[in-house]
RNA sequence: GGGCGAAUAGCUCAGCUGGUUAGAGCACCUGCUUUACACGCAGGGGGUCGUAGGUUCGAAUCCUACUUCGCCCA
């Protein structure tokens, strides 16, 4: 394939920008983003939940996509036919919102446009503006498959939705009805029960008196929120078995301000604990009062034009917006003494999810989803795991909202959408759901067919997406090779918009769950744990960290910090913490470069040079192959801030700083090419399988890395994900040098608190440790804690500190250095750290419960602790004794 | 009112199906131009895992109740 070029030197220090540069183009061109149709490779695909087209890069698109792309590097290494498949919403309210913001700038309205014209000016929007975002991705290394982006309002996605429409219309699941609905008076349409945010506002209890007809100097105390509804009220309503208000059926009240007459009803709605038990009804602008106006049959007043002004049914208030009518009839009613107090009071107020209006319930004409049988379908697939959730727990959500379900408002009164395919003949009435225009309508009227004017709600093609991509309704090979897809990866709170409604349609119109699994993940708060927002100003632009700290470094954060919780916390600290990751990775490959050039051909690991391995090659090859084990297992179940860590880790802790220190020398070994030639072959052998184990979290750097490895290699995207190395993993070999390093580290410890000077050469004398004169692991702890000979002894040689290892014990001759107070406290701290341990061993052998029931390797483990234990103890009480003499 | 999530080191958090001397990063203390990396190296201090019960031979982990914080739905 073409590659960017990597002929240069590495610089000390790793810059993202000259590493990460380049490749992207290099990988879009070479077209192994691409999905197969003609493979014997099995599939895998994952559909990415569509930004909207009015969006830039926000930390929300920077997770999701940094996971799916994890999740598509990964089985696309793995052997799979990978599609990952984008595209970008129409984002109906808010795109329209966004281009009439900049009509207003000119002082226009889009009435000012007219529909068509206005329609015609998003779409220029969108062609000029719709590719940020998709451009933006790629800069996060995201290798979708874009030959097979889709936009919602592509003429093919448009006709799918049109043909959900008519068969669910012709099912008579879709219906039109006037409703009680959420109206936002600002963006002027309805909205969806979801669509609304509910809030809790400081707001005020008004205690208003409706005097009664028959008694005008007596009447009843009501108490509201909105006293401004008071104009729409047909009614008030009383408990039934209301003491306080017995007899009063039948009667009525004198409406204050517009004078109506209005009756008094029983219903059991009304809570007679709450305020007076005395409820207004206003049928046409609440919800529980429209219930109520049902049952009683009372006329709905709607007081409300769509802008939220009030209407001539609003007598002198006409005009007024709510507020300003709200503040006005408070004033009128104290002036005419029917104002009996106010109160504050925190209530719950809807709020428009778009713009943050106050919604207002209103009644009017729309369509609606019924949702009960589609619903059922949905938890019935469920139930039988034909989809699972990731985390579990949000399976129980998405059930308890299917299982209360309300119908669906689907029809919205903005211009940019999927427009109803509903005509109704001028002359007739009669309604048709068709793809196009009919020039006549069934009862043979010709040329009067106009169109509903109301748009589908977004959400209602978000819907369609996992199969209406690729191509349905026809029958296409993508749908036959991907659908089902693989896994949706998202964010928890578009469970009910967009999950929930997948499910449904996908197996209402396909006859199969759109995905088997569902990975819900975090949403990225800032660095205190608050949810981003533009109105409080915490946005992060994850394109300024990008330059800051680098694309890997960034997805290195994302993926390390997402835990499954519902938010977490993006900090500089973190940013920095994967910077230097990054940092160190590239280092470690320059060293081992480094340590390559200028010697004999290099020859990679064969399974012939096992017998002639050192210790710590054995180790580091035995722990890599547990890592591929468990870092594999944590990519196919989703467990991301673990496999980050593993890695971290293992690259880090185990890989840097100890196996990269003990082949120091064996690498540099001039005199010895074949010794240095099998250390290459191993770290190389490292090395390789670390970037191709990192690459799908950090797709650039690794691949940068790659190139400069010894072979002729092709892109990382195409290398084959790690196999298990069993062969190579040798658990004794790994014991063996983890007591080494327990060694190395009592050493160092040893010399640290004794304050020898670390360039202080020192001689060691060992006592019953394995760890034989001239042996390759006495070698390893000479160079690993700067001693400059190891000799054994029988008995504490004077003037010496103690190390306790297992089993024996090392003697650092510090002639003149030590400093016998330091070192009869050192070794104090350690027996007592030692008795605690070895008491707490003692309880659990002493339990006769714990020996029998516990698994025998556990009881043989806890007796071989207990004895080692013990050993190191007698070991520092016969040096104490020593010491003091 | 119903439901969900969180509570572990000074801070931010890991800890998967119950068994490790409870871990990491940052911060802190001591020392270091050691054949890549000061975006580094070595060593160290710091936690009765929110509270109270229970199950178990064994609980940070499972169960119950409670407290505090946050969220969702009505």
């Amino acid at each position: 394939m073409e590659t960017k070029s990597t002929e240069n030197p590495l610089p000390s220090s790793y810059d993202p920008k000259s590493v990460e540069g380049g490749w992207y183009e290099v990988w879009e061109k070479s077209g192994v983003f691409k999905a197969s149709t003609s493979t014997e490779k099995p599939a895998f695909c994952i559909v990415a939940p569509p930004p909207n087209v009015t969006g830039s890069l926000h930390m929300g698109h920077s997770l999701t996509y940094t996971l799916q792309d994890m999740v598509t590097r990964f089985r696309r290494m793995q052997g799979y036919n990978m599609l990952w498949l984008p595209g970008t919403d129409h984002a109906g309210i808010a795109t329209q919102n966004v281009v009439e913001k900049e009509l207003r700038k000119e002082g226009k309205t889009r009435h000012d446009l007219g529909r068509e014209a206005f329609v015609k000016r998003v779409w220029e929007w969108k062609e000029k503006y719709g590719t940020i975002i998709t451009r933006q991705l790629r800069r996060l290394g995201a290798s979708c498959d874009w030959s097979r982006e889709r936009f919602t309002m592509d003429e093919g996605l448009s006709k799918a939705v049109r043909r959900v429409f008519i068969t669910l219309y012709q099912e008579k699941l879709i219906y039109q009805e006037y409703k009680l609905i959420n109206w936002c008076p600002r963006c002027q349409t309805s909205l969806s029960d979801i669509e609304v945010e509910h809030k809790a506002v400081q707001g005020h209890f008004y205690h208003i008196r409706y005097p009664f007809v028959h008694d005008p100097a007596d009447g009843l105390e009501v108490a509201t929120t909105r006293p401004e509804t008071l104009l729409g009220d047909t009614a008030v309503a009383v408990h039934p078995e209301d003491d306080r208000y017995a007899g009063l059926e039948g009667k009525s009240v004198d409406l204050p301000l517009l004078h109506r007459r209005i009756p008094i009803i029983m219903d059991e709605y009304v809570d007679r604990e709450f305020g007076t038990g005395v409820v207004k009804i206003t049928p046409a602008h609440d919800f529980n009062d429209f219930q109520v106006g049902n049952r009683h049959q009372l006329q709905r007043i709607n007081i409300l034009n769509p802008d939220g002004t009030l209407n001539e049914n609003a007598g002198p208030y006409k005009g007024l917006t709510v507020a300003a009518a709200r503040k006005k009839i408070v004033e009128d009613l104290e002036a005419q003494g029917l104002l009996l107090k106010v109160e504050p009071h925190q209530h719950n107020v809807g709020h428009c999810y778009r713009c943050g209006t106050v919604v207002e319930p209103y009644y009017s004409k729309q369509w609606f989803v019924r949702m009960k049988t589609l619903a059922e379908a949905a938890l019935k697939a469920v139930a039988e795991g034909e989809t699972r959730f990731i985390p579990e727990s949000w399976r129980g959500e998405f059930e308890r909202w299917l299982n209360n379900i309300q119908d669906w408002c689907i029809s919205r009164q903005i211009w940019w959408g999927h427009r109803i395919p509903v005509y109704t003949c001028g002359v007739c009435q009669i309604q048709v759901a068709a793809e196009e225009a009919p020039p006549a309508c069934p009862n043979g009227h010709r040329g009067n067919m106009a169109q509903d004017p109301d748009v589908l709600d977004t959400w209602f093609s978000s819907g369609l997406w996992p199969f209406s991509t690729m191509g349905w309704p026809e029958k296409t090979k993508d749908l036959e090779i991907f659908y089902p897809t693989s896994v949706m990866v998202t964010s928890w709170d578009i469970l009910f918009f967009w999950v929930a409604r997948m499910m449904m349609m996908g197996l209402k119109f396909m006859g199969q769950v759109p995905f088997k699994e569902v990975y819900l993940h975090s949403l990225v708060a800032d660095a205190e744990g608050k949810k981003m927002s533009k109105s409080k100003g915490n946005v992060v632009d994850p394109l300024e960290l990008i330059d800051q700290f680098g694309t890997d470094a960034l997805r290195f954060t994302l993926t390390s910090i997402e835990t499954k919780q519902r938010y977490v916390a993006l900090t500089n600290q973190k940013l920095e913490s994967s910077r230097n990751f990054v940092n160190k990775l590239y280092n470690a490959t320059r060293f081992v470069l480094m340590g390559l050039s200028g010697g004999a051909e290099f020859k990679p690991l064969s399974p012939s040079d096992q017998a002639r391995l050192r210790l710590e090659d054995k180790w580091i090859l035995t722990r890599l192959s547990i890592v591929i084990v468990e870092v594999t297992k944590d990519y196919e179940k989703y467990r991301v801030a673990e496999l980050s860590q593993t890695l971290y880790r293992f690259v880090w802790n185990e890989f840097c700083d100890w196996y990269l220190e003990c082949i120091k020398p064996r690498l540099y070994a001039e005199a010895d090419p074949v010794e240095k030639g099998l250390a290459a072959a191993v770290v190389v052998e490292v090395l390789d399988n670390i970037l191709r184990l990192l690459h799908p979290v950090m797709p650039f750097v690794t691949e940068e890395l790659w190139h400069k490895l010894p072979g002729k290699r092709e892109s990382i995207m195409k290398a084959q994900w790690p196999k298990n190395m069993e062969d190579m993993a040798d658990l004794n070999a790994k014991d063996k040098f983890e007591e080494l390093k327990d060694m190395v580290t009592a050493v160092r410890t040893s010399r640290s608190e004794l304050n020898v000077p670390p360039s202080a050469q020192v001689h060691i004398s060992t006592k019953d440790v394995r760890l034989p004169v001239g042996s390759p692991e006495s070698t390893l702890l000479k160079t690993l804690c700067r001693v400059s000979e190891i000799t054994e002894a029988r008995s504490r040689p004077p003037k010496s500190a103690l190390a306790v290892v297992k089993g024996g014990e090392l003697y650092l001759h510090l002639e003149g250095l030590i400093d016998l107070k330091a070192e009869a406290a050192k070794q104090e701290k350690e027996r007592q750290k030692l008795e605690k341990y070895v008491l707490s061993i003692q309880g659990k052998l002493a339990n006769e419960q714990f020996v029998q029931n516990a698994p025998e390797e556990l009881v043989e483990a806890e007796k071989t602790k207990l004895q080692e234990s013990r050993d190191k103890i007698i070991r520092i009480e016969h040096n104490l004794k020593f010491l003091e003499s």
